[in-house]
DNA sequence: TAAACGGCTGACACCGGTGTCATAATGTCA
DNA sequence: TGACATTATGACACCGGTGTCAGCCGTTTA
């Protein structure tokens, strides 16, 4: 089975290749008639390009590189699932690019993958986003990036993130409607933007019903299970103790929810915990978690389209979009005794 | 900031690409002095070789497509990370292809991914790898392959596994030696060979003490959260109850960790429950699962890095080896009262 | 001493596409 | 009907590497 390319199309069909090439890309300057007889080689042939050549020639590699350090291997899941989508119906592939560094290690990691992988483009999910010399990097090597889950900039970036403040301060209205007043709180991880903004939305509840901020119920987390286990300690040893917890995540809340368990504490009668993610194990561990369901796939699949098209036709104006999050509950959380 | 290529550092050497090309390959014929002059303008230069051009050259992508559908985001996550492991020790490139079809559907479905990505090998995860149809597609092909944690065959494949086998015999074993007769069963899906060689396991350690074997203690699931919920409901129904649960994996494992909760049993004390994988669920739950540990990452790593190998030199020789597993205890397995 | 041989090197075609530009064919208008 | 604009097409160079082969050199062999 000989290979076939755009040689043996064009010899096929008796045009030249570049006619055949401009078959190919759509481009105007074809006559119906030509265009027709292409198009028939292409079906008789069973014709693919080479993305390589294509590559080549116009020095792209179609493939757009997804930066992440997570400790949520659902998440990163959630992130590729979205991230193929786009690329898919755009013929592009996904190179996935774990990476714990930071700083300056961080940079030089980066030019190294960017030298050897030609990527068209970056997605930066949490924390990278929020990372600015990395982004000013990126934007002096004009590198095409897209930020996902990330702070608001007022600049021309693409970003496509979710009301992380918002979902907070519904989370902690919903347990406060379930009369609970002292509500204790996991940070996330110092690096990432979400941290802030969920801790934003707790306190704006708690404000806006006058109930005064108590320092000595906040924990600072990073997002792991094992950081949860350890600030569900310092919160489970308070005296007295909370009425219910709000971790900044699902897996903090799992570990809030092991530990009680494990002291004999009744969930969510002796105790109610919140989650934020509705990571899977939120509705595998019992009781299930309430938590806040965030449309993860969905931002990752517009910001990586976004990104394909900034790539083959750069614009000027930013694209930045906020999409919505939900309450979900379960029965980790009551009303208070 | 022009770009360096191999023309210009031929030119900056004094020497013809075709040297240069030499040098970057190892290739021999080249005096040691001409390689020292060329390798100091790699260093001025900071050159990196195009892997887009010499794809086109050599016909290769330098990718690797790593097929999967597994609805265990730990599982794919800890495969990606040992293929991307041996990924970038070799300057290769993974592309992740979830995909979900089965006989002709999956054919034309990867028949097209190769098409379109010009893969240079394909490694194939749980279940792709026990697929003979997709096999016997991609040797017709000629499309290299590794399979992961597939059953054995005799053949010249590059195979990597584990004893799942043995694996579940160790489980049972520990089971029976906590005074355990009466051990329910939960399959899990039936296109994985992993789900015959654990029943296997489970049947020869029953045997091995004389203990019958009752088929209404096998439950039919699939591997997935949901089916372990169902399986969990008929098995806890049963009268008498039995006094443990193997499960073939972790998740279907805590699903009936969660419903025997939520039906007020004590675990262990009233039903001890067993699990497969060592999935990160089953230490975040209370009480944390007993379970069996694989080396996930190894055994991809593994089959990736023959996989290049053989990629770059043909062998004859088949690579089928199989790794050990080891049992890991917690709180959810303990002595029958 | 001539012929044969091995290591080293470069000229050149080639991989399969795209960009540039010249030219042929067709259409439009005065 | 001729001058001119527009559309359609192809020749050719180019992207940045690798494969083939010929030629040069110094050394060994007959």
């Amino acid at each position: 089975m000989k290979k076939v390319t755009i040689n043996s199309v064009a010899s096929h069909a008796g045009v030249s290749k570049k006619t055949v090439s401009r078959v190919l890309n759509n481009e105007p300057n074809v006559s119906a008639a030509t265009r027709e007889k292409v198009l028939a080689v292409f079906k008789e042939l069973d014709y693919t390009p080479n993305p390589i050549a294509r590559g080549l020639a116009q020095n792209r590699s179609f493939i757009i590189g997804c930066l992440y350090d997570n400790p949520s291997k659902s998440y990163i899941t959630r992130v590729q699932t979205g991230a193929l989508e786009a690329c898919k119906e755009n013929n592009y592939n996904l190179l996935i690019h774990p990476c714990e560094f930071r700083g300056e290690a961080l940079i030089n990691n980066i030019e190294q993958l960017l030298q050897t992988s030609r990527l068209d483009g970056i997605v930066l999910t949490p924390p990278f986003g929020d990372f600015s010399e990395l982004v000013s990097f990126l934007k002096s090597k004009k590198i095409p990036y897209a930020r996902v889950a990330s702070a608001l900039l007022q600049d021309d970036s693409i970003s496509v993130r979710s009301n992380d403040e918002q979902g907070a301060f519904e989370i902690t209205e919903h347990l406060i409607s379930l009369g609970h007043k002292s509500i204790a709180f996991i940070k996330g991880h110092p690096d990432h933007s979400a941290t802030q903004q969920r801790f934003k939305g707790y306190r704006r509840s708690l404000a806006s019903h006058g109930i005064e901020f108590d320092e000595r119920l906040v924990e600072e987390g990073n997002f792991s299970y094992h950081s949860g286990v350890d600030s569900a300690r310092s919160i489970l040893d308070l005296s007295p103790r909370p009425t219910a917890v709000f971790a900044s995540n699902d897996y903090m809340a799992a570990a809030v929810l092991k530990l009680a368990t494990q002291r004999q504490l009744k969930v969510p009668d002796d105790i109610s915990i919140a989650g934020f993610d509705n990571a899977p194990i939120a509705r595998h561990i019992w009781p299930g978690l309430t938590t806040i369901a965030q449309p993860v796939e969905e931002m990752t699949k517009q910001a990586v389209t976004q990104l394909i098209s900034h790539i083959a036709q750069p614009q000027e104006q930013p694209y930045q979009v906020t999409l919505e999050s939900r309450l979900i509950t379960r029965e980790s959380t009551a009303a208070v005794k």
